[in-house]
RNA sequence: GGGCGGUUAGCUCAGUUGGUUAGAGCGUUGCGUUGACAUCGCAAAGGUCGUAGGUUCGAGUCCUAUACCGCCCACCA
């Protein structure tokens, strides 16, 4: 036996761990035109994908496994059209999700950060990195990512670092960057302050607190008040009414006393108050509240914190100072209630904002953070949507992304951690003075004094993911790499993180580099469960990719994931899906096994001209229809539609019908055989090469197979590009090929073949003929059907388990065909075919059939008849109504067989 | 409050530019296994495309309204 001989069984496992190596081992996964490497020409347009950088001690979950399969899709399109395709790998420290990791790890041992120290805590991260930093890298590699790996990148690492201080330092210099106190987001439990959009709301039932707010100067008067948080009572610095509010209008610039604190505050008018919640009086907070701080700021009010950095009252709390905010509010609450203020509590539902990260309860408060002075930025990125220079796909998002960015708030970038890019700025002790640099710096560049201390906050970690498109090629420096490879081409994420990522990437790749970072952003869906709910392992629903994988193998779940999806659109995944595309790839294993057996079987050279059969031109011309479907398809994003159009030519067409007819055709050897295996090998071989994004690693493995299996047996035996490559992921595309007039009439000619079969097969089904009973038949039709048909006859039998020596085509025009004795008559069409099964058919059976025929016909005839007298006929396009007319001509013919059958059985 | 998406077969979903009998996988029913494949084959049942209007010769596809489900943003003392 040759070495080319598949074995049965498709093992996966070994296939997809040698392949890879092979692949990666080839260079294969390296743009083929790279300003490393000799013979660079920089006029060859590559196409560039960053890769969405997943956390540096991350698992693999199935949202990893989607942009994966995604980008590689699109990746290896690219590289075998021919383009030079580079995707750049790279993983995020992702500073809060990292920090907590290690926290936790130090909790068990009984100590907190503090406790360590900076330096330590950073040393533990670092080794904690080294240890699970490269697991996701090859939880990547498993899924069969042909990325770069040489150029594999981390946010931390010391280039991006110069990237984020570079960044950091020109908008400071711009004056994009300023610092100071501002309400922001605080979260308690991680002592650091958040953005607005990590901040997730959740409804939440609460209650609403009713209480008197007494004026200062008369006894028993008050204004009734409501509130959600009655701890932030004690940071009140003003009671707000409607400027116009009959009620209370008497009260305005009269002060009231805060409960319990018996501080003086002033009644105040501010349209913001909605007279018709609550009571119409509004307290106001400014420390803690991000509305009453606006309101506080218009009023010139003072600002008090009664919460610190760990959420309990500080000592503007009076006798609650040291009490949690929790505590604090059931402890005022009761003495308020002692004190004759409590008027009701309320069932309410609340919109409570927690931490996306820790889930915590984040508190608005007052701290100096950094800011950065987004609105130019915003400005810009905004253009270059709607000017088209980024397009979005689905197109849907740009409205989303239009209205985040035209509403957008100032982005607070410091967080008070320890794991990230250390904010780039110093504070002189000497003069006071504090400054960016881009270097460590020795001395003050104002004073020259030397007592400099840094800034001790970090940067919020999507800082540096924003400039990952270009940092990752080595910007800021002017590297070869960013000259040719940015900007990058398609940048493919979940719209989850459209605002987060995708939006900041846009405004600081036209601030840096003064050019978009991609000229396409393709967002795909969540990944949910068969439920559509969201995976979660509280829920135990999480389908672990790892698993997977093992069990049906990378393809399988690859293709699950590219085909079950639409752009946008959220994805639910179930295993029952994987385990059919698990059989999609055996099925394809089988087909090869069929075809590499085959091509010994036909002559090494045939001896005529290309003779081919029906089956041979129509499977021929599906096949070209594939390649301009696909084609389109792929051009307008549309991955899922055209793996499933492949899929449906694979098995549908393909694998169903012309590997049922090659058989036979083959078997008939001489050029006969030689041209059915030609034809197998082109279509099978441009089948695996259109597959090959989805389902890499089986299609290569066949492809290696089938390539040396027609190597092996005849020099004649080719792809479409005329000659075998050395590895399907470095082949050539198949080429979307033109439509010849000779197609269509293939198409029709060898419907009408199946059609024929599935009517007999569906007889033999209802009348329980035994599956290897050969029948005799006779095929009553027209002249030039008939030649068709003699031709087809040896096919005709192998697909309908006919008796070849008994089936007889009979021409036949004008006039009635007499019907044979003993049959039964199905009417296909043009084509009568009987069988000799009367006597397996009850009298009147037959004659119900055909009527029963005969009313479908005659529905659709009339149906035709009258569309075709409706102002149809005129005003669709001619081509259209032709169609139809040739519909209702065929359906005509089949009713004038059908009365004379019914005519004949008297 | 503003915006977006969904509603198609029992379930999960496709259905690109409107073209005239609506598709797949899974599930269900019946039959079938020595030669590519039971990880399979053959056949069958199953849908007035959420509802109501409209545009059009023609609507699952476009427009308007509406119901329900989901999501995002803003946020309500």
């Amino acid at each position: 036996m040759p070495d080319h001989t598949l074995p049965k069984t498709y093992d996966f496992h070994a296939t997809e761990r040698r392949i890879y190596a092979w692949w990666e081992q080839h260079g294969y996964f390296k743009p083929w035109n790279d300003p490393r490497r000799p013979g660079f020409d920089p006029a060859v347009e590559p196409f560039v994908i960053a890769i969405p950088p997943p956390n540096v001690t991350g698992e693999l979950h199935l949202g990893h496994a989607m942009f994966v399969a995604m980008e590689d899709l699109m990746i290896r399109y690219q590289r075998m059209k021919g383009v030079p395709a580079l995707w750049v790998p790279g993983s995020d420290h992702a500073g809060i999700a990292t920090q907590l990791q290690i926290e936790k790890a130090l909790a068990k041992e009984g100590c907190t950060r503090e406790q360590i120290g900076r330096e330590e805590f950073l040393k533990r991260t670092w080794a904690w990195k080294e240890k699970y930093g490269g697991i996701i890298a090859d939880q990547i590699r498993r899924l069969g990512a042909s990325c770069d790996w040489e150029r594999e990148r981390f946010t931390l690492d010391e280039g991006l670092s110069r990237a984020v201080r570079e960044a950091f330092v020109r908008l400071f210099e711009k004056g994009l960057i300023y610092r100071g106190p501002r309400l922001i987001n605080w979260s308690p439990g991680l002592k650091t302050a958040v953005s607005d959009l990590e901040v997730e709301y959740s409804e939440e039932p609460g209650t609403l607190y009713y209480f008197k707010y007494m004026l200062a100067a008369s006894e028993g008067e008050f204004i009734p008040v409501a509130t959600t948080r009655p701890e932030t009572i004690l940071g009140d610095t003003a009671v707000a009414v409607h400027p116009e509010d009959p009620r209370f209008s008497r009260y305005v610039g009269r002060e009231v006393l805060v409960p319990v604190l018996g501080r003086r505050i002033p009644v105040i008018p501010d349209e913001y108050v909605d007279r018709e919640f609550g009571t119409g009086a509004l307290k106001i907070t400014p420390g803690h509240d991000p509305n009453d701080y606006a309101i506080g700021q218009r009023h010139g009010l003072p600002v008090i914190s009664v919460l610190d950095e760990a959420a309990r009252v500080t000592g503007a709390g009076g006798p609650y100072a040291g009490q949690d905010r929790f505590e604090a509010r059931s402890n005022l609450w009761q003495d308020m209630r002692a004190a004759g203020l409590v008027i009701k509590e309320q069932p309410y539902t609340l919109s409570v904002p927690r931490s996306q990260r820790g889930g915590e309860i984040v508190e608005p408060m007052i701290s100096t953070q950094w800011f950065v002075r987004i609105a130019p930025l915003a400005e810009a990125a905004l253009g270059a949507v709607r000017d088209g220079r980024v397009r979005i796909i689905p197109e849907h998002f740009t409205k989303v992304y239009y209205n985040w960015l035209e509403n957008i708030q100032d982005w607070c970038i410091s967080r008070q951690l320890w794991w990230g890019h250390r904010i780039p700025v110093w504070y002189c002790q000497e003069c006071g003075k504090m400054f960016a640099a881009r270097e460590d710096p020795d001395i003050c560049p104002k004073c020259g004094g030397s007592r400099l201390e840094q800034d001790p906050d970090v940067l919020d970690t999507w800082f540096s993911s924003g400039l990952w498109p270009f940092s990752t090629l080595g910007w800021p420096e002017d590297t070869p790499d960013v000259r040719y490879f940015y900007p990058t081409s398609v940048m493919e994420t979940g719209y989850d993180i459209l605002f987060f990522w995708v939006a900041r990437m846009i405004m600081f790749g036209l601030e840096f580099t003064g050019q978009v970072p991609f000229h396409t952003v393709y967002l795909h869906g969540l990944i949910r469960d068969e439920q559509s709910r969201k995976m979660s392992k509280t829920t135990g629903n999480v389908i672990d990719p790892l698993e997977v994988m093992d069990e049906l193998g990378t393809d399988a779940l690859r293709f699950t994931l590219l085909v079950g999806s639409t752009p946008g659109h959220d994805t639910n995944v179930s295993l029952k899906k994987v385990v059919a595309n698990r059989n999609f790839a055996n099925k394809l294993w089988n087909a090869a096994r069929l075809i590499t057996g085959a091509i010994p079987q036909a002559p090494a050279a045939p001896q005529s001209e290309p003779e081919y059969t029906l089956a041979d031109a129509w499977i021929w011309a599906r096949f070209k229809q594939l390649t301009r479907s696909v084609e389109q398809l792929f051009q307008n994003y549309m991955y899922g539609e055209a793996g499933r159009q492949i899929y449906d030519f694979f098995w549908g067409d393909f694998a169903d019908w012309y590997l049922e007819i090659a058989k036979q055709q083959v078997g008939q050897g001489g050029d006969r055989a030689f041209y059915t295996v030609d034809r197998l090998v082109r279509i099978f071989d441009g089948v695996l090469r259109m597959l090959h994004p989805f389902t890499p690693f089986v299609t290569e493995e066949i492809w290696g197979h089938l390539k040396r299996a027609a190597q092996a047996h005849s020099d004649r035996l080719l792809p479409m590009p005329g000659a075998w490559e050395e590895a399907l992921i470095v082949a050539r595309w198949p080429q979307p090929e033109p439509e010849v007039a000779q197609d269509a009439d293939s198409l029709v000619r060898f419907t009408l073949l199946q059609d024929i079969v599935r009517a007999i097969r569906n007889l033999r089904a209802e009348k329980n003929v035994r599956p290897g009973q050969r029948l005799p038949a006779i095929l009553v039709c027209p002249p030039e059907i008939a030649e068709m048909l003699e031709e087809e006859k040896a096919n005709l039998a192998t697909l309908a388990r006919l008796d070849a020596e008994l089936l007889s085509i009979v021409p036949h025009g004008g006039t009635a065909f007499p019907k044979p004795e003993g049959h039964i008559t199905l009417v296909v069409g043009p084509v009568e075919v009987y069988l000799p099964l009367s006597g397996l058919v009850e009298a009147g059976e037959e004659r119900a059939r055909l009527e029963k025929d005969q009313a479908e016909v005659g529905a659709q005839i009339e149906r035709l008849e009258t569309l075709l007298s409706s102002p149809f006929a005129e005003k669709a396009p001619a081509a259209v109504v032709q169609k139809e007319r040739e519909k209702l001509a065929g359906y005509q013919e089949t009713a004038a067989k059908l009365r004379a059958q019914l005519q004949a059985l008297g």
